[in-house]
DNA sequence: CTGTCGTTTTAAGTACACTTAAATTTTTAT
DNA sequence: ATAAAAATTTAAGTGTACTTAAAACGACAG
């Protein structure tokens, strides 16, 4: 009953998963087959496989929806994720956009029995460099109040980075040259929304963000 | 043309390098195929089409042997394996059974980049927790000399042990309780060749060791 | 209300990693 | 040397994870 569920079947979950939580994706088969880079086709098949084995809701034309146990799986293969991203960054130093390469692959052969061992040599913590929370081994994951993108943040407004959610190179490269890090404290200091550019000080540096980067950097105000 | 090699594939050049080595085993695919748990069609498959890959020659009826391809591709394997193993003893105090059991797995999903920062993290060590050689980055192995099972040594001698070959965990939970690790000294007192059974002590302790232990436990004389 | 555009689904096909069963070859035992 | 036993190969078939191409559908613009 318990059969093993293939590297496929795990991003594909997890993917809906991610999408759920963010409103700006939707979760039908097209936006699934792009983020893993597969066609359509590919993704309404895997929709129906997964239907069978009960992990996903599948409905010709609606949205994809994970049942009970299918988003425990996604979100057992989120904590592996986490926890091994935390792991490379702490033990080696790799860079945020190293551990998310690595962690990608890692995440899909890792034992419940490692994973706990790799949680409680780090402490158990709660949340992976990146500011992205890690959920509990039973599947709980915090819910996440009061931050907003950069881009839509107060101007005049002090702020402390909470996550980074970028997935590019260049993205975690132009970070690393700012120090923009979870737990920067940075101030917006202006909002061009016409021209979809914010602009900040932190370190005693103005930067002027595209949202191309000012979408993927979260903070929360500061009191 | 460098592209991607399976899971399965890289299980089975492992497997054909480590028959390679061992003069009690031979390649042929059935020896293979009850090594890796698949059928004999099964591997017949897999070593056609490895031989199209030009990673392994075959011929019908005939010992399978890696190409000088192949046997880069089977020691990459095998030093991502072994470097594994020395990380997860290392750091999470794992036992020998459970370093094999995670190393099996997550040595296919590691890119060199990681395996060296493994490597360099450890300083770069020349074997692994079962005293098994780890391959250096350009595919050297370095050649074992003088050290053989207790199954056949020297009755009334004094031996260092050098590695652990088994791989199910009754052996190593044996090994555990009784202090039998790599660089522990020991007397081989006596074989009974007729039951095929040794004694040896170690630690004020007598034990007698059947060959299902005797022949995976390899120890060189001291002087 | 309807036509069109974009998406989703279906259909057909490929590659891989297997399986079982039958045919063939090699090995071994007498 | 030869026949039986053991192993290997071939053949046919399965499930998964894809692909391309064609058909079906839904959203919405006029």
């Amino acid at each position: 009953m318990l059969n093993k569920i293939s590297i496929s079947a795990e991003n594909f979950m997890k993917i809906i998963f991610m999408h759920e939580q963010n409103d700006s994706y939707d979760t039908k088969p097209g936006s699934i087959a792009k983020a893993l880079g597969i066609t359509n086709a590919a993704a309404t098949d895997m929709a129906r496989n997964l239907s069978d084995k009960k992990l996903v809701r599948y409905e010709k034309y609606r949205q994809l929806e994970l049942t009970p146990e299918g988003k425990k799986l996604a979100l057992k293969v989120i904590r592996k994720h986490r926890l091994w991203e935390t792991f490379l960054y702490r033990t080696f130093q790799m860079s945020l956009h190293e551990i998310h390469r690595e962690a990608e692959m890692l995440e899909h052969q890792t034992t419940e029995f490692l994973a706990e061992k790799i949680s409680s040599y780090l402490g158990d913590p709660e949340v992976d460099p990146h500011g992205d929370p890690i959920p509990s081994v039973d599947g709980e994951l915090e819910v996440e109040i009061g931050h907003i993108p950069l881009s839509i943040a107060e101007p005049e407004t002090n702020y402390v980075i909470t996550r980074l959610i970028g997935s590019d190179r260049e993205f975690f490269d132009f970070c690393n040259r700012n120090d923009i890090n979870v737990g920067a404290r940075l101030t917006v200091e202006k909002q061009y929304t016409d021209h979809r550019m914010t602009e900040i000080s932190l370190n005693q540096t103005r930067l002027l963000l595209n949202t191309d980067f000012s979408d993927f950097i979260y903070a929360e105000p500061l009191p």
